[in-house]
DNA sequence: AGTGCGATTGACT
DNA sequence: GTCAATCGCACTA
């Protein structure tokens, strides 16, 4: 047995109250799902904050039905469809009442990749859950997950690590056009398995 | 009640 | 590189 078949779950006090530092603080750490098959983790190498005032974030325009997972305290899941075609996993942030989120884009797969696979379709490792509509397909994330608290363990949860990232690269989010500016999507600089094209991994 | 549009992906030129 | 698929939902009336 590894040292990480612990899935020690981050208590929801480790968790930064500030969106852009939760971004921060979740590269290197773990989404752990367990499924009937077993458990599937990845390490977190990318992710995306979408902030107070941030008319590219859904909770922009207030509480609607499908956001309002989005206003819970930090460190609940907010998942949504994307497209039509692509299920969505954020982090809730801040305290409870305020709309902010951190969207998680890729993994590292760690566990579980023959149940990936399986889930995915597709055998290459780089492109089990690069992506977040392809890492939410790899982990079996739909809206049932939706509002989970994820500092507890569950069908769905964040662990800790020991791995330090190395260096965190910084800029642009993918795929918005409002506040499109903001350097707000984090990443594991030279990571593989981050999403997006190649110009924006280093 | 009707309409337009995405925090994407995979297939294709 | 380009582009269609696909559908829940927010917005307008």
């Amino acid at each position: 047995m590894s040292q990480r078949d612990d899935h020690p779950p981050i208590a929801r006090a480790e968790l930064p109250n500030d969106t852009v530092a939760l971004a921060r603080f979740l590269i290197g750490k773990l989404v752990t799902r367990e499924l009937p098959e077993g458990i599937v983790s990845g390490r977190i190498v990318e992710t995306e904050a979408y902030v107070v005032g941030d008319a590219a974030g859904h909770g922009f325009r207030g509480m609607t039905p499908r956001n309002r997972s989005l206003f819970l305290e930090r460190g609940h899941a907010y998942v949504y469809l994307a497209y039509g075609v692509s299920m969505m996993l954020n982090v809730s942030s801040e305290m409870q009442g305020i709309g902010t989120g951190v969207l998680i884009r890729a993994l590292e797969p760690l566990e579980g990749i023959e149940i990936m696979r399986q889930n995915r379709g597709v055998e290459r490792l780089r492109d089990l859950a690069r992506g977040p509509g392809r890492l939410a397909a790899a982990l079996r994330i739909d809206r049932s997950l939706d509002g989970l608290d994820l500092c507890q363990k569950g069908p769905l949860w964040l662990a800790s690590d020991d791995f330090e990232p190395g260096e965190i690269g910084q800029g642009i989010r993918i795929g918005i056009s409002r506040d499109a500016d903001r350097l707000l999507r984090f990443y594991v600089r030279g990571s593989s398995f981050v999403s997006g094209p190649k110009s924006l991994q280093e």
